[in-house]
RNA sequence: GGUGGCAUAGCUCAGCUGGAUAGAGCACCUGCCUUCUAAGCAGGCGGUCCUAGGUUCGAAUCCUAGUGCCAUCACCA
């Protein structure tokens, strides 16, 4: 805010000039609605510096300001608070300057450094549930956000394809599949094969429970399940290269990766590059040989290589098994130097994981610096809490999730039932329709996940329907609608010059709602800035909601298209187009379309 | 047990670097469609900001201790 930086030096001014006493900082808040004001300066701060009366020393300051600053046109004390009003001509200058601008609030690439985000980073043995949902919307948002905020991005997710869990999936369906084929069933690739991860699931505890009862300990019988041994078997063919296993392997992923394509697809997700498991999975030996030779690692008798992070308040931790084999945190190493010699524009990473992964990323970084990777100042774990249901943890293997391609088509359901209920859109096809639907409901899906701080828990209750009322994405873009009715009305009553007019009367008075919506207007750059310092797509869906309830307040009390006065219903429009601007952009961070009409 | 996160209205959440009588939405109650889309607006009801100390002119916010919930502490990820 240019306003505060120059109230700032008027006020360090006044002070030196009234009672001969340098200032070392201003300090300035919004003025509350109760109050009549914009800013308000605190004066307590200075009572340190400056002896008196608060209330007195308020009212030297305000009469100091008001007579030496044009913008000021007003004040008042109240205890401690100097509120300051300012002028209508400052806001309407303000406004004139950014009314034409496109991408309002967006900074254009700035910089050479470059951040890669990751999310989903799915497993390929079973679908996309509502935590990938969480975990996709929360990512790509960020991306987005950090695009605007002048930086460039790419986007990515690994892809966990190898592993114990795909050789579950697969041995089930060598077992009981039957040839069974997306084509031949008719089922989306990963529910075919996630089907498959539930029937190993089931005959392995099957097998358990058969076991127990014949005498065994359950721990045992857990670990020497045949249909376990099986499915390490066919791991261990895959590492080998088996022909059959790979191929097996490679027509199962590829199902996958179809369905997951359509599931990104209607989520609105995208990326610019993939990362897959099984080609990542061997690196970081190299860079571990490395770091042990440096010191920052350690063989333990038995061969396992070790780094002691004890002094760092934290614990020892593996990075190579004593057989040779990598960990996790192996491949993590590996991977995070693979991605910067890809792109070596990169400066900085975000992992959107769950903050059940907290500790490893802790560690992670920290090893990544002791490395000396000059990078690995600016990785950032993207942590979010988990999504619970009301019955508890989501489990897949006990079908206790909710799919993501089901629960965006109920939303997209939801929101034509309401539709409907409404009528407003009896001339649209029902192409358009079901277009609208869809984009409502996405709305309400995304914009109920992402206006939560990330960090914190979310408990969906799929009983109780995400709302279409109050602070929510249909309510949000239901003004974004009813914006686009006035536009294509002040178009029709032939006022399309209000594009271009500039220099509007400084004898126009703003009417309170009018400079309401405009302070908004002038938060949402900074909005931004702090969106992508933060990590938090929550603080852009809060903005956005407070600017849109600016907005209908300001549109039921005052008549925009009815205003006779003309200067002002140009005003009024301009206003309501730039509203409408900032709802598109700011939905467009958090991934979200808005509708022309709804 | 060690470590980390969270705790604000009946429910879901805001609350920026400490600042004025703690804000929204849902739900409940009352008004407002002959006027730019009522998925809206205006108003009412509703709070020991988990507890106890401390720092400060001033604490929901910072510090300490405790309580509750969650996660994590594996040659799992």
């Amino acid at each position: 805010m240019q306003i505060q930086s120059v109230l700032e030096k008027k006020v360090k001014e006044a002070v030196k000039s009234i009672f001969g006493v340098d200032l070392p900082t201003v300090e300035f808040q919004p003025t509350r609605k109760d109050f009549e004001g914009d800013i308000t300066a605190v004066v307590f701060p200075m009572l340190r510096f400056v002896k008196g009366n608060p209330e007195v020393i308020g009212t030297q300051i305000g009469e100091y300001l008001q007579e030496q600053l044009d913008e000021v046109s007003g004040f008042n004390v109240v205890k401690g608070f100097l509120n300051i009003v300012i002028s209508d001509v400052f806001y309407l200058d303000f406004f004139n300057s950014i009314k034409t601008t496109n991408d309002f609030g967006c900074v254009a690439h700035a910089g050479e450094d470059a951040v890669m985000v990751e999310y989903s980073s799915p497993n390929t043995n079973k679908p996309l549930h509502l935590g990938h949902i969480r975990n996709n919307l929360l990512g790509h948002s960020v991306a987005e956000i950090l695009k605007a905020s002048g930086k460039k991005v790419y986007k990515t997710q690994i892809i966990n394809d190898r592993g114990i869990h795909i050789c579950k999936s697969m041995l089930a369906w060598q077992k009981f599949g039957k040839g069974e084929t997306p084509e031949s069933s008719g089922l989306k690739g990963d529910k075919l094969v996630g089907n498959y991860y539930v029937a190993f699931d089931k005959t392995y505890k099957a097998e358990i429970s058969k076991m127990v009862s014949e005498g065994k300990v359950k721990e045992v019988a857990e670990k020497e399940a045949p249909i376990l041994l099986e499915a390490h078997e066919m791991l261990q063919k895959w590492e080998a290269g088996d022909e059959e296993v790979v191929g097996l392997w490679k027509t199962m992923n590829s199902w996958v990766y179809k369905g997951f394509d359509e599931t990104y697809k209607n989520l609105g997700v995208d990326f610019d590059q993939l990362y897959f498991e099984s080609d990542t999975y061997l690196l970081g030996k190299d860079v571990v040989a490395d770091g042990l030779k440096k010191g920052v690692f350690y063989k333990k008798e038995d061969g396992s290589v070790w780094i002691d992070l004890t002094d760092d308040g934290l614990d020892e931790k593996i990075v190579l098994r004593s057989d040779g084999t990598a960990v996790y945190m192996t491949q993590d190493i590996g991977t995070a130097i693979q991605r910067v010699t890809d792109y070596p524009d990169i400066n900085g990473m975000v992992y959107t994981v769950g903050n059940e992964q907290d500790y490893h990323f802790k560690v992670l970084f920290l090893i990544l610096k002791k490395l000396g990777f000059s990078w690995s100042e600016s990785l950032h774990h993207l942590s979010y809490g988990m999504v619970d249901l009301p019955s508890g943890k989501m489990k897949s293997r006990e079908g206790t999730v909710v799919d993501a391609d089901d629960l965006m088509d109920d939303m997209t359901q939801t929101a034509a039932t309401i539709s409907q209920e409404l009528g407003k859109l009896e001339d649209y096809s029902d192409s358009e329709k079901q277009e609208l639907y869809r984009m409502i409901g996405l709305g309400a899906l995304k914009y109920y996940i992402l206006k939560v701080d990330p960090k914190k828990r979310i408990l969906f209750n799929p009983e109780e329907s995400v709302d279409f009322h109050g602070n929510t994405g249909p309510f949000i873009q239901y003004t974004y609608a009813r914006i686009q009715s006035i536009l294509r009305r002040a178009v029709r009553l032939d006022l399309s010059g209000f594009e271009n007019l500039t220099g509007l009367e400084n004898a126009i008075k703003l009417h309170a709602k009018e400079k309401e919506l405009i302070k908004q207007i002038q938060l949402f750059p900074e909005t931004i800035q702090s969106a992508a310092e933060n990590f938090s797509p929550a603080l852009i869906a809060n903005y956005t909601y407070d600017l849109v309830k600016e907005f209908n307040s300001f549109y039921q009390q005052v008549s925009i298209l009815g205003e006779p006065n003309e200067q002002k219903k140009i005003l009024r429009v301009q206003l309501s187009k730039k509203v409408g601007e900032i709802i598109q952009s700011a939905f467009l961070l958090l991934g979200i379309q808005v509708p022309e009409r709804m």
